[in-house]
DNA sequence: ATGCCTGAAGGGTTCAGA
């Protein structure tokens, strides 16, 4: 069983590129994030092209900003929209989604981005995190909560550490937050099977920062005991960030064994990048 | 010069993103 979690930056707009992706990866479970289209307008957009590919699809979305979906293509069950009880800004914003798929409680978030560490909206984030935290407690042992977490573990999370100083994603309470959700028993199965791998999400579009590789991995899976165990692979989708018209952030891939159908999927694929030392890079400045 | 891209809304420019 394969499952992928992609902030694709509008649905609308990565459609070229989202449709070829699902059929070269074929994954059973997606969490999309940054959807950007509400309910309504993203099955008009997308209920064919997913139905062809068997999949079933819980969404939660609003028109311009945010939006999450699951797409399943082994069961979608007990979909819950949102964070019940979760705090707004002011209004509660399309952030999570969850259903169980193939027997696990999959959540797609899009963690609040915080602005300024102290702002309203980063306060925000907080609470979010702390509600987030709530719900996964009070849920099922076997979960994967995939998405947009808009926080980067540790500094070696960042191309530069400097670089992010006084910044959001990287504050001791955010990263306290995170450890919170993890102390449930979650578990980051991307950094436990690549611990000591430059690897990164999400890249900014200005300054040649993919091609660079000037990144943060704020893009997370993180699953129970249960699921982690099941984990055969475990990579970053960077081809995703290539071309043309791709979305700022790169798809996560986990690899689970006993898939539904038998199939375990394409073997172990290789690394996201080879071994590279962590350098000093610095973020190029504008003349 | 926080706005070197990108997307969205609502107009011909602003805001948000991380």
């Amino acid at each position: 069983m394969r499952i992928a979690t992609w902030n694709v930056n509008s649905v609308k707009q990565r459609l070229p590129r989202l449709l070829p992706w699902l059929d070269e990866r074929r994954p059973d479970v997606v969490c999309l994030q940054e959807t950007k289209l509400a309910d309504g307008a993203f099955a008009e957009l997308l209920a064919d092209e997913l139905a062809e590919r068997d999949y079933a699809v819980a969404v939660h979305g609003e028109a311009a900003w945010n939006g999450v979906a699951i797409l399943s293509r082994v069961g979608l069950e007990d979909v819950v929209p949102g964070l019940p009880g979760g705090p707004g800004f002011p209004h509660p914003e399309a952030r999570a989604v969850s259903a169980t798929c193939g027997g696990i409680r999959v959540v797609s978030v899009y963690v609040p981005n915080g602005r300024t560490p102290g702002s309203e909206h980063y306060e925000y984030k907080l609470a979010w995190l702390a509600s987030l935290r709530d719900m996964i407690a009070a849920g099922p042992e076997a979960t994967a909560v995939c998405g947009d977490m808009n926080i980067a573990p540790a500094d070696e999370d960042l191309f530069d550490p400097d670089a992010y100083v006084g910044q959001t994603h990287v504050t001791a309470p955010e990263r306290a937050a995170l450890a919170e959700l993890q102390s449930l028993g979650l578990r980051d199965v991307m950094r436990d099977r690549w611990p000591d791998e430059r690897v990164f999400t999400y890249w900014d579009y200005r300054a040649g920062m993919f091609h660079q590789d000037l990144g943060m991995r704020i893009d997370l899976i993180l699953a129970s005991e249960t699921v982690a165990g099941r984990v055969q692979a475990s990579w970053v989708d960077r081809h995703a960030r290539k071309g043309s018209g791709p979305s700022d952030h790169a798809p996560v891939i986990v690899d689970l064994d006993e898939a539904p159908d038998g199939d375990i999927g394409p073997v172990v694929p290789p690394p996201s990048r080879p071994v590279v030392k962590r350098g000093a890079k610095k973020l190029p400045q504008s003349p």
